[in-house]
DNA sequence: CCCTAATAGATAGCGGCACTCTCCGCTATC
DNA sequence: GATAGCGGAGAGTGCCGCTATCTATTAGGG
């Protein structure tokens, strides 16, 4: 990790400044090393800005502000918080979204960023034809609620409060990488059962692939 | 949309131009509107980068490229292709996912950008002292071939070869988007549902949320 | 028939972002 | 005591998705 880009972390807050010991010298501890992991994987894994970073990592060590509200910062984040459109399509998504929170009993805010974020697919779904997506979205959701029941699960095993909200924001932003190339490796695994053998539709060859 | 815009995707090769009835003036047609919906839809809602969308929707023109390469290309272009590693951490991390795609029976190809990306995400857990989280990758997995089931089967209705290409497309970029969205909302309602009007534990505030 | 407004095509510039370089003053170390 | 390195701060870099500018040309209305 370059010298530079540490100072330039600790500049944009995401990491604390280190003791000085001398007006030239400071001192890292072992906490510093293991914030820095945290910020390459959020970075690198998954994909978050600085300044959001610089917001999550804010609210995880602030004690004062409540867990919910942690868990709200690390997930908005994870949108792409863009331009709203207001089409047909649009409303069409968004009264799909609010049938489906309905349908399910979920008890979510209705203005969360997530909400907007699946709109903002299926309207663009719509649109390019596919507003016939929305039927296996219970099939997503089921999913999804699965994942969820595993990641808090998993996250209650925790102790600490502290760990607790640091286990929130990897499972929500690494979780959702791991899970995404889980995803692709099923669609690869799927599509070579189902065309056998990598092949194209229609000529269904079940020779071996040579690539 | 802005016509510089349109012009700049023209030059990128993410669109071919209109046909010239003069040396001014181009004719696009309807098959060009949609092919923007679908570049708007990779770039915002999908997160991919113009050039990807350019190989992406290169190979999805080239009619003589196999399907698997299509939909290879358009997989592999989820993932974020840097730096790998060469730790402990990433060699269990590998190691992991070998076993992991063994157990399942899964016919992935072993070199697959998305072995990489799941391997790196997970490595990065375990650096952050979250190795546990691979006792959880089977309900994840669990759920990731549920979702590629639900794909398949949807990607399968569509009859015309053009139109199945472009399903996996959409279906596998969008989709990502679209689960992302379901399994933040999932979360949301489990955590209200575990902790109790989305309080934090330890004092379960059965009160009425005010934000 | 001509004048305006718009278009195609090409090039250069902008704004955001994640760094990275440079410079300064200082100090640990050989 | 020379050198190498650190902390701090501002400017610069490279990439990326546009966007503004420029020229040449032409559609379209009066």
């Amino acid at each position: 990790m370059p010298v530079p880009t540490i100072k330039y972390y600790v500049r944009e807050g995401l990491l604390p400044a280190g003791e000085l010991s001398s007006p030239n010298q400071a001192a890292y501890g072992e906490a510093h090393e293991r914030r820095l992991q945290l910020i390459r994987a959020l970075l690198d894994v998954g994909g978050m800005k600085v300044a959001e970073i610089a917001d999550v990592l804010a609210a995880v060590d602030d004690p004062t502000r409540p867990l919910h509200k942690v868990l709200g910062t690390a997930t908005d984040h994870l949108a792409g918080a863009d331009t709203e459109r207001d089409d047909t399509e649009s409303a069409a998504a968004r009264a799909t979204v609010t049938d489906l929170i309905a349908r399910r009993g979920w008890r979510t805010d209705e203005c969360s960023p997530a909400v907007a974020d699946l709109a903002k697919a299926l309207a663009a779904m719509a649109r390019l034809g596919h507003g016939a997506f929305a039927e296996v979205l219970d099939d997503y959701a089921e999913a999804a609620e699965q994942v969820a029941r595993v990641d808090l699960a998993y996250v209650d095993r925790r102790a600490e409060v502290e760990e607790i909200v640091e286990s929130v924001v990897i499972g929500t932003v690494l979780g959702e990488a791991v899970f995404s190339a889980l995803r692709r490796l099923a669609h690869i695994d799927a599509s070579a059962k189902l065309y056998g053998a990598d092949g194209p539709p229609g000529r269904r060859t079940p020779g071996r692939r040579t690539d």
